[in-house]
RNA sequence: GGGCUCGUAGUGAAGGGGUUAUCACGCCUCCCUGUCACGGAGGAGAUCGCCGGUUCAAAUCCGGUCGAGCCCGCCA
């Protein structure tokens, strides 16, 4: 059988093939029928002449999406009746038999990547037609080829690909498990990893040196955009003596660089790979993953407004908050109505309003400006460096509300403007992450990231963390990948010392039991020399969606959950039969 | 759990208290020997997501409900 795309090569001309795919297009000019026949590898026109009886009636009777095989010679096309829209276009096959493989019944969803798209809940539901959309083959194929990319840079660098337990154990933080009943143990579960992070840290005490996989992964959490519900993919590392520098500069980083200019061919925004700290990208750029494909800094004005009149700003000061800005350049071609709808943005994120002075013809334009001193009028100016044309935008409120909706305003003028490069690629390593958080809604200290990373500063850091301010301040040994704005990968310096771990869950109030019925394996195998180690997790699939210019991570995924995590094709989550229950020891309350 | 947006032939959209609900693609029948998202003529196909209310009259207004998308919460 001969694929679609050999067929456009000199050398077919003349010779007799046989092709196989479905039907694309039929045209049937009553005395002449053109077929263009659609296989993996592209498209092809079949004439069909009623010389060939058998073939001309059988071609007559088929239809869009019909699986046929066709015979005959290949003939290259007269000058004007070549198609220049396809790489077969000089081309057709001059049909001597026709057979009809299989029939369709007409598509309930649009299958052309030209024209109409259908919703998502039918592509959804029909995955196995939309999947067969040209884009959506390609995006497979690319994925295939990224995943060769991963697995052989894995494998010139000297890790050992293992596979972990899929039925492991529920852990007591993080995302909600996904729980398997356990049949033979009674009233015992099951939980599908959240990461394989307890087992590749055990690989490392077992002397594995590297380790990586790319591994499955389950959070049973609401998703988004750009997060998958249920299972999605990471490629997970761990090494063994290292410092983060050997995991972030000469194994990360190259990665990273490698995926985007080699198989992604794209411009990298920065020669080296910036590290920020989470304070610090917080105040920056009001976010914790931002966008540095454009800067668009939050500046703060308190100093420069200590003194002001205006009641707004001088309140929110007096009681501790902050007066921040955001320039934004050409922002005095706003309109009123979309200066609204911005207003309305920021209220959403818990601004009280949204102040803004425009400069036209070398003055301030702007409904507070009258409540402001020249003096401060010209501070402002100068601090945020705005020039005729521009827009300065004003925060004013408690740090971490400001820095929230600065932050999203950044990113929504950023998309306004088009200031979103899609060409660039923006790599930034956040750092220094707070070990712990403030947990409001039980009004106590939690943990922030993973209780697996070290803390800096040690045991000693720890035992002097007496008070909640102090806990708040440690800072673990944690680093975040940021590619365009989306949180790309996380990885840490472990904590590979037993007192460590009884330490840093003792700051909580959890007692030693605790740490070791939830992690005795880890605490036992801690104390048989376990080597220092570090590693990372890429998030694979939001990966790929971002090199392949993707907003919706479900369209780099063959078959997705939906946003309610029912896979409306399957029907999944299913009920089960009375019989399954009682061997499992389960009831349903209804 | 909350907010915003949406739900109209098979598909994608328009309409927005009052005769037969509009358009495009698809589907069916017929015609057509150089089209290529062929073309031409005709036709079928919708209780406007569901339930209730207002009204002489509801696809349209109101309330509820179900479903979807995005966002917040959540995601160590």
């Amino acid at each position: 059988m001969t694929r679609v795309f050999s067929i456009h090569t000199p050398q077919s001309i003349g010779q007799s093939i046989s092709v196989s795919g479905w039907v694309n297009a039929r045209r049937d000019h009553g005395g002449l029928i053109f077929i263009d026949v659609r296989d993996h590898t592209g498209i092809v026109q079949l004439v069909i002449n009623p010389e060939q009886a058998e073939a001309f009636a059988r071609a007559e009777t088929v239809r869009d999406e019909y699986v046929i095989q066709a015979s005959g010679t290949v003939k290259e096309r007269e000058e004007g009746l070549k198609n220049p829209n396809i790489p077969t276009g000089d081309v057709e096959i001059v049909v001597e038999q026709l057979e009809l493989l299989n029939k369709s019944e007409p598509l309930p969803v649009a299958t052309k990547d030209e024209g109409q798209q259908s919703g998502e809940e039918l592509r959804l539901k029909y995955r196995y037609l939309d999947l067969r959309r040209p884009s959506m083959q390609q995006t497979l194929k690319r994925r295939a080829d990224y995943y060769k990319v991963l697995r052989q840079y894995m494998d010139e660098h000297d890790f050992t690909e293992v596979t972990t337990p899929v039925l492991a154990n529920s852990s007591p933080e993080g995302a909600r498990d996904f729980l398997v009943p356990s049949r033979v143990h009674p009233g015992k579960f099951y939980a599908l990893p959240q990461a394989p992070q307890q087992f590749k840290q055990l690989l490392m005490v077992g002397g594995l040196h590297r380790y990586y996989q790319i591994a499955t992964c389950f959070r049973d959490e609401d998703p988004r955009a750009d997060r998958l519900y249920g299972d999605f993919y990471q490629l997970d590392l761990e090494m063994s003596f290292v410092d983060d520098g050997e995991v972030v500069r000469r194994t990360m980083e190259p990665l990273l660089t490698k995926l985007v200019t080699e198989f992604s061919h794209q411009e990298l925004a920065f020669d080296e790979i910036p590290r920020i700290s989470y304070e610090d990208a917080m105040n920056r750029f009001g976010s914790d993953k931002p966008d540095l494909r454009f800067s668009m800094e939050l500046i703060d004005l308190s100093h420069d407004l200590a003194g002001t009149e205006f009641g707004v700003f001088k309140n929110t000061l007096a009681s501790g908050g902050v007066v921040k800005a955001i320039r934004v350049e050409n922002g005095a071609s706003l309109s009123r109505k979309q200066i609204d709808s911005f207003t309305e943005i920021a209220k959403q994120e818990g601004a009280g309003g949204l102040a803004y002075i425009k400069y036209e013809n070398g003055e301030s334009v702007s409904p507070i400006a009258k409540f402001l001193s020249p003096g401060e009028l010209a501070a402002i100016q100068t601090s945020t460096g705005a020039v005729d044309g521009d827009a300065v935008f004003f925060g004013t409120d408690q740090r971490v509300v400001v820095n929230k909706v600065l932050g999203k305003l950044r990113n929504e003028f950023a998309n306004h403007f088009n200031l979103k490069d899609p060409n660039k690629v923006a790599l930034l390593w956040v750092v220094d992450f707070p070990f712990y958080e403030w947990d409001e809604a039980n009004r106590r200290v939690d943990f922030g990231h993973n209780p697996f990373s070290l803390p800096k500063g040690g045991v000693e850091a720890l035992r002097e963390a007496d008070t909640d301010e102090k806990k708040l301040a440690l800072v673990a040994d944690q680093y975040d990948m940021v590619m365009n704005g989306y949180e790309i990968a996380s990885g840490a310096v472990r904590n590979y010392n037993p007192e460590v771990m009884y330490e840093v869950f003792g700051l909580l109030g959890y007692g030693r039991e605790y740490v070791e019925a939830k992690f005795g394996a880890m605490l036992t195998a801690f104390k048989f020399g376990a080597p220092p180690h570090a590693g990372a997790a890429f998030g694979i699939d939001r990966i790929f969606m971002v090199l392949t210019g993707e907003e919706n991570i479900r369209n780099v995924v063959a078959f997705p959950k939906n946003g309610s995590g029912v896979d409306v094709m399957m029907n999944s989550p299913s009920t089960v039969d009375d019989a399954q229950l009682t061997e499992l020891s389960l009831e349903v309350k209804e």
